[in-house]
DNA sequence: GAGCAAACTTGCAGAGCGTGCATTTATAGC
DNA sequence: GCTATAAATGCACGCTCTGCAAGTTTGCTC
């Protein structure tokens, strides 16, 4: 690929100025109580400029939602032969637990405020949706058959409660614990799977 | 109990004045391009009394969700002994399937509403959280245990499912129909539960 | 009833997010 | 350098929602 060239790659130098200085705010004043102006002045932009980088302000908390969304289709749609699509998510989720300061930082801010909390509830619908194609797919499941959404709602729940750790004190999952969190509900999954078919 | 006096009907009446002229608005217009203004004057009240009813305009579509959650709440607390979470669940689902020309209209305001979509989701989060509590104490899981989770959150998705048909024609479900799926997805729990035990 | 306290309604001003549009500034290619 | 394209900005605006300080209605007491 050819090198990018000044502008692209001063835009995504601006970008990146805008996540790093938002989420440094948000974390130290709250979510709410950061406006944009603010994050505009800590970037050394304009405020206008802001809204073309991001839709919106919630936006730019999940700046990398685009790219998971589209690693995740990608890794569904060329996936090989004999892997399901519980075998992709595992993989995928595998490699998600890679501790990121960015993403630990990020964690923390989602949780001090109840709009983003809701908000990343929503925002996970798409990628539930790529799964209920897929396992569809897995299953030869026809139109009214409502197991793929099921299936996908159990993954995306136990997906959310290792990369959230309830637990006080919230300490990460180690890898180890995750698997086996995970490797555990896949067997559910197929347990109850099998559970239908011989009913 | 005594009778609720003028004020408080006269309130009453306000609140469902707001609700019924709102929904009609949003099912007219769309929910995006209906304003706070708009319902006030159809509601012939002042659009700053509006807030003094409903917290947001959102509120005003999710107006039975305090309700609904206050009802769940007590039926799980106040489950007969042999009873479990997912029997008390079942007969909920029973009794929400009849059919009401108000939620009829709101599913329809909810599904041509990007924003309304999510906000659903997010709000179906405590409920879940209710259910995730008294599963966690069917089942005597303990706080790192994540089953509770993962089939609240496949209960929540077949009652979705079920209330929010997305076949073509919508039509919706019949009882009949509706209790085979849930009775599915309890069958597809149970085995799960049953397969981790096991495993 | 008259009067009083509490509850409800309203208007006003303002903060904040987000959008459309026109203008200015920076980059890319010739 | 010069021009076409893309990016940044400024400005005005609409909308939701909040705080506050009135005004108005209701319920209760004497």
């Amino acid at each position: 690929m050819p090198s990018p060239g000044l502008r692209e790659r001063k835009k995504q130098k601006t970008r990146d100025t805008i996540i790093r200085v938002a989420l440094d705010l948000f974390a130290e004043k709250g979510y709410e109580h950061t406006t944009i102006a603010e994050i505009a002045e800590a970037a050394e932009i304009s405020p206008r400029t802001i809204f073309a980088y991001f839709p919106s302000k919630e936006d730019i908390v999940f700046y990398d939602l685009p790219v998971v969304h589209e690693v995740l289709a990608q890794a569904l749609r060329d996936r090989p032969e004999g892997a399901t699509t519980l075998d992709v998510l595992r993989e995928i989720i595998v490699c998600s637990l890679a501790p990121d300061p960015t993403h630990q930082q990020r964690r923390c801010i989602i949780s001090s405020d109840e709009t983003l909390q809701r908000s990343k509830r929503a925002r996970f619908a798409p990628l539930e949706e790529l799964m209920v194609g897929a396992i569809a797919q897995d299953l030869g499941a026809g139109p009214g058959d409502i197991r793929p959404q099921v299936v996908a709602a159990a993954l995306v729940a136990a997906f959310t409660a290792v990369s959230d750790p309830t637990t006080e004190p919230p300490e990460p999952y180690t890898e180890a614990q995750a698997l086996a969190v995970i490797d555990d509900v896949l067997r559910f999954l197929r347990g109850g799977l099998e559970a239908l078919r011989n009913g």
